[in-house]
DNA sequence: AAGAAATACGAATAATCCTTCAGCTTTCCA
DNA sequence: TGGAAAGCTGAAGGATTATTCGTATTTCTT
């Protein structure tokens, strides 16, 4: 009713020979760089090769087309992200509140770092959000808070503190992205990053002690 | 460093005979039909006029471009919205952390209602964003809220009232817009919307009673 | 009723972009 | 060393789109 058909979006062809490790990563730095500097709307695989320094031909023996190009950028930065927050949720010399601030702070400051691409890479989204593959890098996510979760809330019911979780990351992902679309200074930053912090604190001790 | 040039955006010419009016009305429902059914990518001048019963050349005689006439259709739901919520906060019959819940539920339903649109609308968003117009409709929600915030918070200085409204609204509309991308059964609307209450609510209540 | 103004039309223009493919070069392997 | 496989190239095809403008039609004014 309302998206074009998911573009197939699986990697075209692995390298082979050793010659062919360059260009691809040069391909996806190209990419990011042409991203952060002209936007979504003119991101081109004919100006990602040509940044890249070899052919259109070249991007599309590796990417099947340009969604794929975008979903793999956007898989990397994911995976990325996901294993600096599993490493503070994981971290048990903090308590799980303090671990939570440090989170969102981690989590805020990287949505900042590079804003550019990220901005740019949110507003392609429409393009390879619906690809089969999309769902699967999500979820990662997701598992590595509900353990949080568990030992946050240890008395709280199943569904209650499942959707808590839910709500606390796609606040956090929803709120981040709003951030990454214009330039702010560190002091908005770290504001908000606090109030944030603030909010989901207030939100778990309100779980935690019912009444 | 990122998007392209903010188009002119004002609409450009008043109707001046009564006829005229009719197909700008038509025009802006076949807008809504055409983003709704085939989604922002395939959102074209040509098959909104087609739609409308209008030629090209007439959506051209009262909207500059394209992005004119996603801005007001944006434009138009903001208004429609944000006068729903000034009802909601102003209604002294209730407390303000109902207010609040209610206000909560309302937004949510509305975002869902018209899923389709919104989830396109958000989708075009870099076509107009940057249009200076924007902020302008932006900046009336805000100071509803304001006053919201005030009467909540009577006791909290300043900068914390006002970091903590616009961290409510930046978190509602996000969260909105997130929610508008996937189709949504009633029972997860009815429980997100209870939890971001509840989140909120716990905030407020935080931030009244310091400690 | 006649001229002026407003409105409507839609083919044509001028870009832009994604993707393919036929031919060429480099590397690998027996 | 010679043939096969892998990699590289970039011009060309095929499609889509935003917007204009010369012309035709309707309405208003006097």
């Amino acid at each position: 009713m309302m998206q074009r058909p998911s573009p197939s979006i699986s990697t075209r062809k692995q390298p082979k020979q050793a010659r062919a490790t360059e260009p691809v990563a040069a391909i996806l730095q190209a990419a990011a760089q042409v991203l952060a500097s002209e936007g979504a709307q003119r991101f081109t695989t004919t100006r990602v090769a040509e940044k890249a320094g070899v052919s259109v031909g070249s991007l599309y023996q590796y990417f099947p087309n340009k969604a794929a190009l975008l979903f793999r950028l956007q898989s990397d930065e994911w995976r990325q992200t996901t294993e600096l927050l599993c490493c503070i949720l994981e971290n048990v010399e903090l308590s799980p509140l303090d671990r939570m601030r440090t989170l969102v702070h981690a989590f805020i400051h990287s949505e900042c770092e590079e804003a550019a691409v990220r901005g740019a890479l949110n507003d392609a989204a429409p393009l390879y959000r619906d690809a089969p593959e999309a769902e699967a890098t999500r979820a990662m996510a997701y598992r590595s808070v509900e353990a949080f979760m568990r030992e946050t809330l240890p008395d709280a019911p199943d569904p209650v503190r499942t959707l808590a979780g839910e709500l606390i990351i796609k606040t956090l992902t929803a709120v981040g992205a709003d951030f990454s679309e214009k330039q702010r200074t560190a002091g908005e930053i770290e504001a908000y990053s606090e109030a944030l912090a603030d909010m989901f604190c207030a939100y778990l001790g309100s779980l935690g002690h019912p009444g």
